[in-house]
DNA sequence: CTGAAAGCGCTAACAG
DNA sequence: CTGTTAGCGCTTTCAG
């Protein structure tokens, strides 16, 4: 391996030079630069991006955190943060946490040993000692999709009340009255706006919520279908269903279906994400779109920026607008049965 | 921030004993290890380990290289290469090259910078420039899901002829005669596996391969509708298809229905992959399934591996066994009008 | 514009 | 079992 050393000796020039022509180059003369730069062609160097870190104190890697990269929302969300981090330089280091503080713990311990810049973190609790922890040792951070139930960070989110509004709505103009909403557990800050939307949407129609249309169950296709089930015993079941995201939606169609209901003819449903499974399920899903990759890439240059200009100017949230995307998978319904 | 330095002082020794309990424990009296242990703890101490790194070489990260994150196939490779990296401390650096030789190249030459103790690499090119670099710089390096054509290296695959076979037989089996191919390019060892896979089980059964049958196109859902559209603009259409990978599969299934033809009904279909694609698709689909969780895990075990025991032994692909699951996209044919 | 020199925090002989 | 002493390869004052 060549070092700056041989560089510096096959250039004729001192070690700080070399270092000189890699970071600040207008800070050397065009003559020796050129000079150093054809030495450095031929040896071939490759600078050691470890040792730069550790005497510069920058590693131009972060963090990113999530539940499950094989979640179509986190890949998504995964890969506008590498290709944002990619733009600048910065690599991307992914941990998979499903959610659970332990592993969360280690590797965020194993972050902060490996000194990346900053962290990304998109986590599923609403309080939480780890980034409270992160957060007091000042390092970089940037929340998505989530937030903290009561400390304030930088963070890129969506307006997930009035996505679920969007969609409520949606059903409502649509003729329906009889609508049960399928949320993920209301732990997930995301999820109680969800439902704050849907319960506005109704309120607005001069619609009670009705605890029996309200389902709550961890964010699985099996829970899906195992709701989808339990929304067809009910008699009358609901015309129309708002699901907290399109996996839950994909499943509850499925239920659906297992119990001899069809959709949208039956029932219409709406998810939520506007993941790639939306577009490829039977119907093709209609939901409620959120920019998830634009999330993936505003965080990271959140990140970046905070990086870069040391000005601990205030906190910043960022959220983006959820629109509804219509699909096959919601129409009018038959008749209006509504108890 | 904390170093050796200060906890060798507070605790009375030398910054080599400090270290040793680090990384040789056993080597450490239990008397000063527990004392140094307790310094640590009370000083808050947690290593640098860029600064290990710089004097180890050994930077406890590895790069994995793969066209995109979002592609369920290839999210589920990076989990479980995250999960077993994570079991032995190593992190993982994703790097999303979308098959463009000029991105593959800088991540390369970035992920060298690094000093990334490996690289675990998933490309569909046959033939590839950056890897035979790689390959002679002597950074350890493992294939997955793709091999080269000319060059054989540590790779862990799956028996994709042996899947293909599979696939056709089923067909075969139900009773169809008729059974077109849409495969993804073949410039991709995988396509061409899969493509000889099929046209061994049509041999056997005493059927010709009909060129009109076949279908090259890009592994996206809309191309995959189109090749729907053309397989139903055949007449006859053929009774059953199998596609290369399962989003081809589900975007002909798409492509299917817009021509008016239902599935499994009209024309089975089956898939190659076994992704959450295949689970949440309507009707599920039939496919082939790989154990991608298990091979990410595989190549990275495989990597570790060489990275502890510096024995240059030879070269190892390891080959594992596809398997076809049978779910609701295949049917016998309702007839069998075969020209 | 350039060079000398002092680290960054840790590992790894080598002695003892 | 423990300490001393060189580095690892690069950045960064501080002089000149």
């Amino acid at each position: 391996m060549t070092t700056i050393y041989d560089i510096a000796r096959a250039a004729g020039v001192s070690i700080a030079t070399v270092s000189r022509v890699l970071n600040n180059p207008n800070m050397v003369s065009e003559k020796t630069r050129r000079r150093v730069e054809a030495v450095m062609k031929e040896l071939n160097y490759s600078p050691n991006i470890v040792a730069a870190a550790l005497s510069s104190k920058r590693t131009y890697s972060i963090g990113l955190l999530l539940p499950d990269i094989t979640n179509p929302f986190f890949a998504e969300i995964a890969r506008g943060a590498e290709d944002e981090g990619n733009r600048h330089g910065f690599n991307v280091i992914i941990c998979n946490t499903d959610n659970q503080l332990e592993k969360e713990k280690n590797y965020v311990s194993l972050l902060l040993q490996k000194q990346v810049d900053g962290l990304i973190f998109a986590t599923a609790e609403t309080d939480h000692q780890v980034i409270r922890e992160v957060h007091a040792k000042n390092l970089p951070l940037v929340l998505i999709a989530r937030e903290m139930r009561d400390l304030v960070l930088d963070a890129v989110l969506v307006d997930n009340r009035k996505g679920a509004y969007l969609a409520t709505r949606h059903l409502l103009d649509l003729g329906h009255r009889y609508i049960a909403m399928v949320s993920e557990p209301l732990t997930i800050t995301s999820s109680i706006e969800r439902l704050e939307g849907y319960q506005q949407a109704l309120e607005e129609a001069g619609l009670a919520v009705q605890e029996k249309l309200l389902f709550q169950t961890p964010s699985t296709l099996a829970w899906g279908i195992e709701a989808g089930h339990r929304l067809m015993e009910l008699s009358p079941p609901p015309t129309a269903v708002f699901a907290g995201n399109d996996v839950l939606a994909i499943g509850v169609i499925k239920g659906i279906r297992e119990k001899g209901g069809k959709v949208p003819e039956d029932v219409s449903v709406v998810g939520f994400d506007n993941t790639i499974l939306a577009e490829v399920s039977d119907p093709p899903l209609t939901t409620v779109a959120q920019p998830i990759y634009e999330m993936g890439i505003l965080a990271t240059r959140k990140l970046i920026n905070r990086l870069q200009s040391k000005t601990s100017s205030r906190v910043e949230r960022t959220i983006l607008q959820a629109e509804l995307v219509v699909r096959k998978s919601t129409q009018p319904p038959k008749c209006n049965n509504y108890p």
